[in-house]
DNA sequence: GAATATTAGTTGTTTTTGTAACTAACAACG
DNA sequence: CGTTGTTAGTTACAAAAACAACTAATATTC
């Protein structure tokens, strides 16, 4: 039972994509996690509110596809840590509108530095056009 | 506060890479979920159980990067449903040989045909050397 | 060969996620 | 208007993952 006809477990890309999407994600955690505390989905709602600007969480959920709960604890979280702060709207008081405090930008600031560095170094093996093939390619898969 | 000077979330590899993992997972979960009840570690389990043949625990934590409580989980589940079996080592007790039961096999077959047949599907849009790139840069980020 | 260290694997506890049900505000339609 | 439908967001509960502590078997070292 050794059937080499099937094909190896890293031929199957969802299974290659996590590895990678993993061991990424993984060496980049201690950035957020370590300095400011915060979870992945902070992270990513930290990212979108200081590189987009205010926004309602709804937003984030479309833009980020994360789903409301998700952003919703993370909102709450950010807000506690001082990061983000809510504005309700007058005309429809449904949705909030969201921002970051100075910490918040101070920290998104400093971790979008960090991103892109860490982000540099992981591409430093690779070509102009092999990151252009990996990038569409990313993309497509993902939808985007 | 609309940094515009700042890169963009999807220019972020790892953030790319976790979206296209997590959408090409949960378009393959049905495959496992629906028809064997297997959870994603129970189904890398019997891939890998199925691929390389008879192997302990700990082969399993090795090869395919799982902690060793997930792959102590997975082997008691796919033990209950009868798709794998135990056999404990006579000079070392400790560590047993896992093997695919007679259904674990045919699961596997099944299941071997269904993600060579979606991994042509989430490939077709791409050329052999697109592929080939996706494939060494995946593999390099993994550090496999 | 008794004491200590190491290894394989399991179990228990805590976090985090996913799902579904819910509340509150607004919109639409008669 | 009031009934019904929709949308934004929260909360409660269940599933899964992460982490730490544990057991049992074997190796090592004195």
């Amino acid at each position: 039972m050794d059937n080499s006809d099937a094909f190896d477990l890293t031929d199957f890309t969802p299974y290659l994509l996590n590895l990678a999407a993993e061991t990424s994600s993984l060496d980049f955690q201690p950035n957020y996690k370590d300095t400011y505390g915060m979870l992945r989905t902070e992270w990513r709602v930290l990212f979108h509110l200081g590189r987009y600007g205010t926004m309602t969480a709804k937003d984030i959920c479309d833009r980020a596809r994360v789903h409301k709960t998700k952003v919703s604890r993370a909102v709450a979280a950010l807000e506690v840590k001082r990061f983000l702060k809510r504005a309700e709207m007058t005309h429809d008081r449904r949705h909030a509108m969201l921002s970051l405090t100075t910490a918040g930008v101070a920290a998104f600031r400093d971790l979008n530095v960090v991103a892109r560095e860490f982000d540099a170094i992981l591409m430093a093996d690779f070509s102009k056009s092999e990151r252009d093939v990996l990038r569409r390619c990313l993309a497509k898969i993902a939808r985007l």
